[in-house]
Formats: C-alpha cells, sequence, structure tokens
DNA sequence: CATTGATATGAATCCTACG
DNA sequence: ACGTAGGATTCATATCAAT
C-alpha cells in the first residue's frame, strides 16, 4: 500500500482488484469552458484553469470520460465504503446524475463555502464562492463509516453541517516554484480532505485518489494514520507529491486518529450483568436520585406498574419519551450508595476482551 | 395578468405564449421513488450519452416529468428572460443535468445555507443544511438581466456571493391551520424569494411559478412590482395564495422596486457634447486636481503624448490601468472652476428625452 | 518591534448598447 | 445578425516594504 502511479487514472483503476478500497476522494477536471483571458481593471491576467487537462470537446465526451471513471470506482470500492467527489457548477450536475445512474446512492451534498473566492470582477453574476462535494455509498444498502462524534468535536460540540465554510489553499500551504509561481491550478486545502477523511474512514483504512494532483489526500491520509493509493498522469506533479509526502509528518492528534470519540461501547444484555451477579433479580433500580425505583426481573427487565419493558424502554417510559438509553438512567444501592449500572456494562465488556 | 390558476403545471404551461415569461421560480416536487405518484407523460426522453446506464434507472419517470416542464419552461421565457430551479440532493442532480442537455446554461448555482436547518436526530450524516437553486438562461447567448448594485446595496456594498444564509421560513412567517398546524410542507422564504426576484427580473416584468405551493412567489412578486402567473394543482392552496395576496401590500422600499441602484445613464458620444455647444474642440480637460490636462480633438478625443485616445482610455492611460470611466475623470474650467464633463452628459440625456 | 500600507492573487463558464 | 465603440467592474488574505 501507499503507492502512488504516475498513470492515466484509468489505466490505474482498472488494475485495482474488486472490493479492496474503503474511501475514494475523486477531484475530476470540471470542465469549465471559459473562454479568452480575463484581465483586472490594473491590466494583470487572472490565471484561471487553462490545462490540458480540464479540455474536452462536448458535455457527451465528458460524461463518457466520467461514467467510465465512476464505474471503476463502483467496482473497486468495498460493499461499505464510500465515495466523495468535488466539482463546481460546471460539471458537479452531470457527476451527479451519473453516479445516481450507476446505483450510488448519496449521503449528504457538502458545500464548501469559501470564505475568500475570486471575486467576480465584472459584476455580472453572484461570486461562484461554492464548491459542492458529493458523498456516496455504492449502493442504498451500504453500512457506510460516519464518525459523528468526532466530527461533532471538531465543530465545538454541535453536530456538522453540510455547510463547511473553508478558505481557499494560499499562503503557505500552497505550493510554488523558486518563483514563486502556484505549481499547480486548483491545489485543495489540508482542512478540506481533514473533514472528508476524518468523517468516512477509520485508521488503517485504504484511501484512494484518482486524480492525485498535488497529492493533498495522499498528505492527509498519511496524517491521520490511513493508507493512500492513488493516479496522476503527469510526471511533474508526481515528484511533487512525493516531495510533499516526504515532509508530511503524522499528526499531533491523536484523538482523532485513534477515533476515541467514535469508538462505542460493545452491546451488552442485561441478562449478562445477572449471570455476572453483579445484579440479583427482584432488587430494586432508581434513577440518578433514588427515586423512581422500579424492580428487576429474571429475565433483566423492569417492572412497572405491573408490567415488564427493558431498561430502555422503562427509564422512557417513567420520562414520558418514546425512547431513552437505560445504562445512563438506572442505579443500584450498594452500602447505600447509588452506583450506575453502566459501571457493570463496562465490566463486562472489560472481561470479555481479556 | 397576475393569475393563478388551479391546474396541473404542464396542463397550463401549454397554454402559455411562445417567449412570453420574464423569470421563471420553481420549486418542483422531489417525491422519487416511494412517496407520491408521478404524473405519467406521453413521449419518450433521450438524454444522449449511453444506454447501459438504463440498468438502475429508477428515476426515469421523474426525468421524463422534469424534462417536460422544464421544455415548456425555455419555450415561454424570453430570449434574454431566466429561471430559477430550487432542489436538494435527492433530485437537484437531476434537475441540473436536465437543464444543461436541454440547451439551459447556469449562471450561478446558489446555495441556500439555513441557519437553523432539522438537525440529524439519527446522528448518521452531516446536517442537511442546504438546498441548491440554479439561475440560468435559456441559452448560452442571452443578455440576461441581473441588477448586480442592487444586490450588492442589500448586502452591505459588498458584491453578493453564490452562499445565502437564510433561515428557514417558521414564526408569524409560517402559515398555519387554526389548530397551528403548518399549512405546507416546504413554504419557502420570503427573503429567499425576495433575492431571487430582486436581482433577475426588474419592475413589471411577469413572473411565472409552475408549482405555487403557498405562493411565496407570487407574494413576493406583488411586494416589489412584478407581474405574476402560476398554476397550482391543488385547491386548497390556491384558495391559500388568494388569501395571502389579498393581506400583501406593496413594499416600503420604493428604491428597490424603482431599481434606482441600476438604472444606467443612457450612453452619449462625446461628440455629442461638442455638437451642443456645451464643450468645444481644441479647449484643455483637467482631472479632480485641475491636473494632468489634454487638449480636445474635432472628434471628442483626448490628445496624449501626440496620440488620440478615448475620454475613457485617454484617462486609463494616465492612471496608468487598462480601462477607466473617463465621465467621472474629466472636467474643463468654466470661470476659472472645474466642472465634471459628466453633468452635460446628463444634460445632454434629459434634452434627448424630453 | 509594532503598525500601517502597498501589492499580489485565487477552479472564472466575467460587457453590451447602438448603428 | 454582427461589428464597433462606449464605458463598467473585485474581495479576502498573505506577503513584504515602509514608517
Amino acid at each position: 500500500m501507499d503507492q502512488i502511479h504516475n498513470m492515466d487514472c484509468l489505466k490505474g483503476m482498472r488494475k485495482i482488484e474488486n472490493e479492496s478500497i474503503d474511501l475514494i476522494f475523486a477531484d475530476p477536471p470540471y470542465y469549465m469552458q471559459t473562454e479568452g483571458q480575463l484581465i483586472r481593471v490594473e491590466g494583470s491576467i487572472y490565471l484561471g484553469v487553462n490545462d490540458t487537462w480540464d479540455q474536452f470537446n462536448s458535455y457527451n465526451e465528458y460524461d463518457q470520460f466520467s461514467f467510465e471513471w465512476l464505474k471503476q470506482c463502483q467496482r473497486v470500492l468495498k460493499r461499505n465504503g464510500s465515495i466523495w467527489v468535488i466539482g463546481s457548477f460546471q460539471n458537479i450536475y452531470r457527476i451527479g446524475y451519473i453516479m445516481q445512474q450507476l446505483g450510488y446512492w448519496i449521503i449528504n451534498d457538502v458545500i464548501w463555502s469559501k470564505k475568500n473566492p475570486t471575486p467576480n470582477f465584472m459584476g455580472t453574476r453572484f461570486t461562484n464562492a461554492n464548491e459542492i462535494l458529493l458523498w456516496c455509498t455504492k449502493s442504498p444498502k451500504s453500512k457506510y463509516t460516519f464518525n459523528y462524534k468526532t466530527m461533532k468535536h471538531i465543530n465545538g460540540g454541535k453536530q456538522m453541517k453540510s455547510v463547511w465554510e473553508i478558505g481557499i489553499c494560499s499562503g503557505k500551504e500552497r505550493l510554488r516554484d523558486d518563483k514563486g509561481r502556484k505549481l499547480h491550478n486548483t491545489q485543495k486545502p489540508i482542512e478540506l480532505l481533514k473533514r472528508v477523511i476524518l468523517s468516512s474512514s477509520r485508521k488503517n483504512d485504504v484511501v484512494l485518489d484518482p486524480f492525485m494532483g498535488t497529492g493533498t489526500t495522499a498528505v492527509v491520509s498519511k496524517m491521520y494514520g490511513r493508507k493512500y493509493l492513488g493516479f496522476e498522469k503527469e510526471e511533474k506533479y508526481v515528484e511533487l507529491i512525493y516531495h510533499r509526502l516526504r515532509k508530511t509528518e503524522e499528526s499531533i492528534e491523536k484523538n482523532l486518529i485513534e477515533n476515541v470519540y467514535d469508538i462505542k461501547e460493545k452491546r451488552v444484555p442485561m441478562k449478562r450483568l445477572i449471570e455476572n451477579k453483579f445484579i440479583v433479580p427482584g432488587e430494586f433500580l432508581f434513577d440518578k436520585n433514588g427515586e423512581n425505583k422500579s424492580q428487576l426481573t429474571q429475565s433483566g427487565k423492569v417492572l412497572i406498574a405491573h408490567s415488564e419493558y427493558s431498561i430502555h424502554k422503562g427509564s422512557a417510559k417513567i420520562l414520558g419519551i418514546v425512547n431513552n438509553n437505560g445504562w445512563d438512567y438506572w442505579h443500584v444501592k450498594r452500602n447505600d450508595i447509588l452506583k450506575p449500572i453502566n459501571d457493570y456494562r463496562k465490566k463486562v465488556n472489560e472481561t470479555k476482551n481479556s
């Protein structure tokens, strides 16, 4: 693993095994269709994308190309893998349509809202301040990875929205030659890839980038303990990527690498606590204030008004809501002190793992 | 004009004349697979590209439907009219693709970023906090209306971006029955339609809404002096719209209605100022400080270093930039006081109009 | 050293009314 | 329809120089 091939995307993709990739990030050409030159008032020329890799003869040709590489992506993705594709209004509606035709299932359309976009010099339309990322699974039934709590943590404790405000890649992050000229027209920011990779993959997962460019996907994969694989057909960029990767070190954010916010307690049936003699059928469970006591049955249920409920449904019943986490609600009395039953769940898990 | 028809969209559209509409706002349904029933439409849709795509095509009916009404919209739009379509990830990639196939030209994809979206209760994806509006002309060559300065004014003096942060429709604006239940699931906020209508139409323009719903398009059209026209197939909504419109009054923002920020001075050739004897060939023009004087030629050009330039190119030459507005730069001396030549342009225009 | 100011630049479908 | 002349138009950052 951790391979970078100086190779055309389609040629490379065909060499990858079926269902071997956990996550794909693809930044294909956008087919911008710009004409002439855009000149600022002071006379300087705006250097946009005029690269040969963005040249196509028609939508049809662009669609065929997109269809081919997206089909390959679908083949190599694991059953529960997922894919992100970034684009702009020129191409993303074609990409989205083709992906839906291929059976991909859209989880989110994430908006990259640029804090500092290129303004519209001529005042002819709204400043084009966004790009769109389609996050999809290969089919509607995929059990995809989503590190919900990690993203919530990064977002300051609130669940992360589908609109991401991130600056364009500039300053020291932007790769330049010794004359200060940008080395690639469309280098993507680290922050963007950080969110993509941390949200939808786990440590040691294999991340594929079919159009590497400056290799931000590989760089962020290395930073956060993922394996990377990708293709870039222009040799000058491949050398750039190698050089960039050599200077890349693992992130100091170990909690994010180890995914601690999204590690889930193993499920434990209540009966297991009885089998392990942590609690005894017939004893009483209490809420955190020592009130609302309920008796425990042989089968690990709670008795409320002569009816049996699971610890979860039972606590919900008392709270007058539909669902509740009983592990956080119930306590037992030990030496007259209330002890959360969740402590015993953890003990059971520790016993199993040892 | 100002008609609301209790009628199916397609049936209604067929009664509209060719090239008679200035602006369309469409909020089409996007029940795609399980929800609701789709209208059967005649004929078949050929979107080009690749027949093998049909293998997964559960979207066919939706595409047919979208194709039909979008084709009608293209027919009824004036040459220089434009259309907005709003959707979310379930349908907007189909809409965008079909529009491009039909030859529509995307001006912007505007993101409605919701300040207060419905949270994702299960924590299974990013909070879906955006909808997308595609703003398109019927062909790449259309000279569409864009009230750039009006939008810049609304946006506090900065050019408006393609990402709009607007709250969802709630509070007093949200239409409810006497039991407080919302009357429509997808009522669009006034602020959203205000931006759509003010940016891309002028006073007395005809605004069409093929899927009226709660009629926000008509309401905002009335508020800002546009004519409205639309279809809604459910009678209960039609009655709601009538009721809502009766309570709607013209906005107090007269400057926005009269479009004062985007009214342009009529073009005047410099020669006209000579013909009207406001200025005399041979006299000198000055910048606002009385420096940088240049002599005026017979043909209304300025002489700089023995070369003739238009007043615009000439002032730009002096400023060392590519282009400049000569009307704002040049002055003549009258009784030893500098007088902007732009004053004479205004006089010429007043003479023409009287 | 801190502050101010000048300069450079970024995935861009970037002009249009009149004759 | 088309060519031509008239004339309208930018924002957030980063860097570096100057005060």
